[in-house]
DNA sequence: TCTCAAATGTTATGATATCACATATGGAGC
DNA sequence: GCTCCATATGTGATATCATAACATTTGAGA
């Protein structure tokens, strides 16, 4: 569950292992894991892959934990704030942290048949981006790396994906 | 009006030589710059950070050129799929490419201040995503590289960005 | 207990994007 | 010229994503 997200694995032990580490944290940082934000979490943990807001909504609606845009947008500001889960910008819609607390610059690779979602790690001072940035005299505070195309599945078997 | 587009230029020679550009381009592959396609071409170009989508249609709408979001979208769908103009995903708006009729993959420095937006160029094949991308077996495709920061100007100067 | 900040509930609205179907427009073949 | 057909456009309706605004609740600390 480090680095890259399609290889199989224990889901129910990275799920837990995602919520107690995200709960340390909070524990830490005096931040409130409250109901509705935990459950977002969980909700998002519970997939590999992104969740659209209004799918989320679309749970928590059904377990009572609220029925509103607001709802949900303000669990994942939250989230994603303090780096428990990311934007995916190409997709409008939001996917668990597999490194939660730790301060990284998140970068994704989206496989366009089956949807999976793979985090790693991006540089983004570093490379052509870095170069032509400070080349430029432009600071870099922040970075989206999306990157779009057939996962390991996808890409060999022709027919479908798993 | 290479790879970084925070300095000075003569604005409207770059327009001009842009529009060039892409009407040759298209003319070699039989591409139809029609009204619509060349004017919105023309009003990303003038301006040098990205647009929305629906402030484009206002300017069309004045110019009597259409008044409903599908027209837009449409010149939009035919610029950016023929790399002619970018998404920024990050803004949700659009801006002209500054190397038209090339294979690239654009990377984009977005000013959170003054909303200016330089286009370089990434190789998203390469460095850490590429690594991760190759050791995984995942497939590159596409790429969305955005940077958000302080360009030049707003880095400097405390009060405000020209 | 009082006070205040943080969190939540709720209504409405704004912003972005697409669908569906009708209507031109213009070139290829006859 | 005309027919056929692919491409492009016009237009109304709707889908999808996100936030504003304000009332209410909750809970920690003075
Ligand atoms: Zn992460
Ligand atoms: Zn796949
Ligand atoms: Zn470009
Ligand atoms: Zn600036």
């Amino acid at each position: 569950m480090d680095t890259i997200g399609f290889e199989q694995h224990d889901h129910k032990r990275c799920v837990q292992a995602a919520i107690a580490a995200v709960e340390a944290h909070c524990e830490t940082h005096r931040l409130h894991l409250t109901p509705v934000r935990r459950r977002v979490l969980e909700i998002l943990l519970n997939r590999h892959s992104a969740l659209g807001a209004y799918e989320i909504l679309d749970t928590l609606r059904v377990e009572g934990l609220g029925s509103q845009p607001p709802v949900v947008y303000r669990a994942l500001d939250f989230l994603v704030s303090h780096g428990f889960a990311h934007k995916i910008e190409r997709l409008n819609a939001f996917i668990a942290c597999t490194h939660p607390g730790q301060d990284h610059t998140p970068a994704f690779l989206i496989c366009r048949r089956c949807d999976a979602v793979a985090e790693a790690h991006a540089e983004p001072t570093k490379g052509m981006l870095g170069r032509a940035a400070s080349d430029s005299g432009f600071v870099i505070e922040q970075a989206v790396v999306e990157a779009v195309g057939l996962c390991p599945r996808c890409h060999e078997g022709a027919p479908s994906c798993a």
